[in-house]
DNA sequence: ATGGTCGACTCTCGA
């Protein structure tokens, strides 16, 4: 089973770039962000004639997350819950798991548009974008503890907005201050993993440095100025079937790019 | 020479 994570960055803008990839990659399940459309118009009759089921947690504007699958779902669930009930509904669609039957039984796959939280700082303290980013990925800490009860393979598939490691971006000294980069959203990303996540691109020996996002601005693509935000966290029972990732950044050189490419694991599931 | 991005939607924000 092959496994993709693609921000798209608008669905209905990349409907010419993303059905090419799609025939040439062939990805069993891809889970898209930033599709910046309300459900009703997701062009799922495009993806359903290249024979995948869809499901769709889209917004108005900005967000949206969706599952493209060419096994049926057994189960689809969009939104990451509350940590407490009095917390307010959250608005933005930013979530959405389903499950598929694969070969050895159940695999559980979730598309996460984790918020970006720039800029991290405002008038000295951090800004309600940043704490936002934080207070969500306690809340996918908190969901994930769960889902890892299930001992089943997990691959939790998205952009993270998270920068892992100096390695992962250009020039480290240019991001210390940034959102993708800061101490607290090391310390947030590194708690969701030691529940029991792996990573399947950083599990892969002999890897080269590779990004997964280039900005549009400033010749970022043509001088490899990127960072690698797009990850796959993957449970033991998935890691163990992972038999290998790679990032298809030539992608990025087409016409009319999404600012992301599409990161994919190959699973024995 | 001194600007150089994109997308959704409104005339500005978010990335």
């Amino acid at each position: 089973m092959e496994i993709a994570s693609f921000n798209v960055n608008s669905v209905r803008v990349r409907m010419h770039g993303l059905p090419v990839w799609l025939k040439e990659a062939k990805p069993d399940i891809v889970c898209l962000q930033e599709i910046k459309t309300v459900d009703e118009n997701f062009p799922t009759q495009a993806f359903e004639d290249l024979g995948y089921n869809v499901a769709v947690h889209g917004q108005k504007s900005y967000n949206g997350v969706a599952v493209l699958s060419k096994l049926p779902f057994e189960e689809v669930n969009p939104r990451l819950p509350l940590l407490k009930s009095s917390d307010d509904a959250d608005e933005q669609a930013r979530y959405l798991e389903v499950v598929v039957s694969g070969k050895t039984g159940p695999v559980r796959i979730a598309s996460i548009y984790l918020p970006n939280g720039n800029p991290a700082m405002e008038d000295g303290v951090p800004s309600a974008k940043y704490q936002y980013k934080l207070d969500w990925m306690a809340r996918l800490k908190s969901h994930a503890q769960k889902l890892l009860t299930y001992e089943e393979p997990l691959i939790l598939a998205g952009d993270y907005n998270v920068i892992p490691s100096a390695d992962d971006v250009y020039d480290a000294s240019l991001w210390a201050g940034d959102a993708l980069f800061l101490p607290a959203t090391h310390a947030a990303y590194n708690a969701i993993k030691w529940l029991g996540l792996t990573s399947a691109y950083e599990q892969v020996d002999g890897r080269a440095h590779q990004y997964t996002y280039w900005d549009y601005q400033r010749g970022a693509r043509p001088k490899n100025h990127g960072i690698r935000i797009d990850h796959l966290l993957c449970s033991a029972q998935a890691i163990d079937h992972l038999k290998s990732v790679r990032i298809d950044d030539y992608v990025r050189d087409r016409e009319k790019p999404s600012d992301h490419v599409p990161i994919i694991g190959v699973f024995d599931l």
